[in-house]
DNA sequence: TGTTTTTATGTGAGTACTTACTTATTGTAC
DNA sequence: GTACAATAAGTAAGTACTCACATAAAAACA
């Protein structure tokens, strides 16, 4: 990985992150890396294989992100973790640039996203299991849902009291 | 109202809400409309003035959809009946066309959607008030975030099974 | 009423500019 | 000196928007 090409991908994540992937031209990539627009091709084919490449390096994270949910083996503790993530995001901003990428491009293309929540919805669905839970399937289903709702707000609302939705529910959960 | 500037409005709300709208060119919308590129101007002076238009005919809409929730008096019936509102996208396709562009346009163009839950987000609170419960607008708050999820997974996700989340969601309101 | 004048609606070709992408050429590290 | 990194200068197609002009509808006047 050049130096160049590690510029490209963090100017096309800002951006697209920001203005949206139709909205971004490879033109301001380039100017936003410091770097002829050709480059861009040449490195990543087109203008979708240099968002493929932002998209599957999101992946790379979200997957450790997830690690520690899904190896914890605390029922409560599962369910805990989960609706902290946001917390996360407002650490670690890279790893929130990329999640709300991944909204982004959901809406803006209809690009299906995939089954990367499904080892998440799997430890959840455990956790509620082992806690007696009735549905612990849907249970799962609805704190992702959740978790959905709260991204929206979360990264469109400036107004949103997300620590204070997030120990509401911790509560109602008890965990 | 004439006919071509309704014909453009339907055209406009359906390639927006499909495609995207910095992916919709007014030259597409033109073509969709079986109407001169230019006649979009003359109605609606640019493209965010095309958009602008659908969009404050989706909030009329909407203000009506509202309207019979928020004068329920029964607090029971107000959660169920907002619980609901995905099913009424269901039969009614159109006002479905326009909750879609909502979330589209938030994800593309991050222009805040302003207070129009507002009213709802009043019902819900006074509802959960009648009905003792703890955190009455924390709890409103839960159900407008959780609607947010399901529209996502609604819109989106085509093997998202909307009838039973909601019914598994009134289960737990016991609504 | 019939005629003229104004206004609203509509068109099609053109504007300057941007788009994603290509190609030919040069720099550079081993 | 070869393989790769990078650039500058292109391309054709598309972009939002304008303009001069045509037609239809409405208003004003005789």
């Amino acid at each position: 990985m050049t130096e160049k090409k590690e510029k490209i991908l963090k100017a096309a994540l800002t951006l697209f992150t920001n203005d949206g992937y139709n909205a971004t031209s490879t033109s301001k990539v380039s100017k936003e890396a410091g770097v002829s627009e050709g480059l861009i091709f040449r490195h990543f084919r087109n203008k979708e294989g240099l968002l493929n490449a932002i998209l599957e390096e999101g992946e790379k994270q979200a997957k450790v992100l997830f690690a520690d949910i899904v190896m914890e083996s605390e029922p409560k503790e599962v369910i805990r973790k989960t609706l902290e993530i946001g917390q996360v995001m407002k650490k670690n901003p890279k790893e929130a640039h990329f999640w709300k990428l991944q909204y982004k491009i959901k809406w803006e293309t209809e690009r299906y996203g995939g089954k990367k929540m499904e080892p998440l919805h799997m430890a959840l669905r455990n956790a509620f299991e082992k806690l007696g839970y009735a549905q612990p399937a849907k249970e799962a289903e609805l704190i992702l849902i959740n978790l959905d709702g709260m991204a929206l707000h979360f990264f469109l609302d400036p107004d949103f009291d997300l620590e204070g939705q997030v120990s509401f529910l911790r509560s109602k959960y008890e965990v």
